[in-house]
DNA sequence: AATGAAATGTCAAAAAATTGACAATTAAGG
DNA sequence: CCTTAATTGTCAATTTTTTGACATTTCATT
């Protein structure tokens, strides 16, 4: 019997799994495998047929695509505590992205059947229906960026987003967060030397501290304020 | 009592509900309300408090949001057959965009505490959820289309969505799309003279009849090869 | 057939982003 | 401490996109 002790602290802290019924929560526990990645590791690529739910217990993963010409846009980061990979569970259609750690990372996943399963649950289904709901929020967010937003305002929101955890954890606030430029833009699919240009500028109204592979927010409000314009 | 003859013909088109029990069709049949919208007259808002899961009986309407500069961004639309709405009853937040009707339209509105019932039921939460995932799909699309393609490419995609019916509708292709140019440029996030120099290009290659407030589809295999480059 | 609003065609200047290149800096491993 | 790979800073040329401006065409309505 599992004790209740081993529910790891990162999932606590996320808002979907707590708000589950303990017996859903439960099930999802028992019927996960647990996996190491090492960083680097794939956890699956564009084009897999459809595996398992995951939870990130420890660590990070990227979800990105790649274009033709081999570069690579980052869609998410997935921090410890945040659900996915529910989509090709749901409608059986081959993985849409490339999932990889990126550091030493541990993840939860319950296969198909059990998923199946739980999902004859109308409680447990229509919390997947919420988890999917703030995710098509959440893309909507991302397709307006894109469509219609400076590029100065999206490297406001991109920081906020990744200051507050990304993804559907609404986790607190970090002032200091841990990306290269190099991945950062490939988050907002501009080149290095925008994003660079951009970010000097945050900088020189002392809205961010550019460091080497970070950023530190000094001035939340500041930032905010960025993200609000256009 | 209702008669089956009631449903609507654009609704025994679409997949989605099709593949509900008899009983969930009948249930949102006889739960609805039904709707009439004239060209331009607004279904909801952005910010508006959620209401109602709805259908587009007939007619379509336009799914779009507005920057402050007062410019226009258009993220579908939705055509007769489509079922849409669903996010903001799922978690209570706003709606997030505006919806208008294109064309004199007709829709039936599943109110807030019919569709809880419904999603009491384990079949059609699992349906919604599914809804759901290919609206995640879709968006996924969109992202990946702003973030790391091509103008022309995106163009050539859009356009294949637009005769496909977009949306959730896997309807019959149709070789004339009727779209301005200037709304199909909304829909990219470019502007109207970026989109006629795309369109005057794909016009030259004999892929595409560029009309007044139509596009023809000349060679669907040509689109398709320039949809699945770069 | 005339009218007018909507849509399209086109051009040039300006702004913005990419490309390509190289130096300088930083942190991690031996 | 030293080496090395990763990251950042920076620049100029090129390409792409936007902006702004007008003329022209199309179509529905008188």
């Amino acid at each position: 019997m599992h004790s209740k002790l081993e529910i790891p602290p990162a999932m606590l802290g996320n808002p979907w799994f707590c708000g589950l019924l303990p017996r859903s929560q439960y099930a999802l526990l028992t019927a996960a495998d647990r996996l190491q990645l090492s960083a680097g590791e794939m956890l699956y690529r564009q084009g897999d047929a459809p595996g398992s739910f995951f939870c990130v217990v420890r660590g990070s993963f990227k979800v990105s695509t790649l274009r033709q010409d081999g570069k690579e846009g980052i869609l998410a980061v997935m921090e410890a505590g945040n659900w996915f990979g529910e989509t090709s569970l749901l409608d059986g259609q081959p993985r849409p992205h490339d999932v990889t750690a990126l550091e030493a990372t541990e993840v939860l996943a319950v296969g198909q059947a059990a998923f199946d399963r739980l999902m004859r649950g109308p409680a447990f289904a229509r919390a997947i229906s919420y988890l999917l709901s703030t995710r098509v929020r959440l893309l909507y967010g991302l397709v307006e960026d894109a469509m219609l937003r400076s590029i100065s305002t999206r490297v406001a929101r991109r920081l906020l987003a990744l200051a507050r955890g990304d993804a559907t954890l609404a986790r607190d606030f970090r002032s200091t967060v841990l990306v290269s430029q190099e991945a950062l833009a490939m988050m907002l699919g501009v080149t290095r030397q925008t994003l660079s240009k951009e970010l000097k500028q945050l900088a020189h109204d002392g809205v961010l501290l550019v460091g080497y592979g970070r950023i530190d927010i000094l001035s939340l409000p500041a930032l905010e304020a960025k993200a609000a314009m256009g």
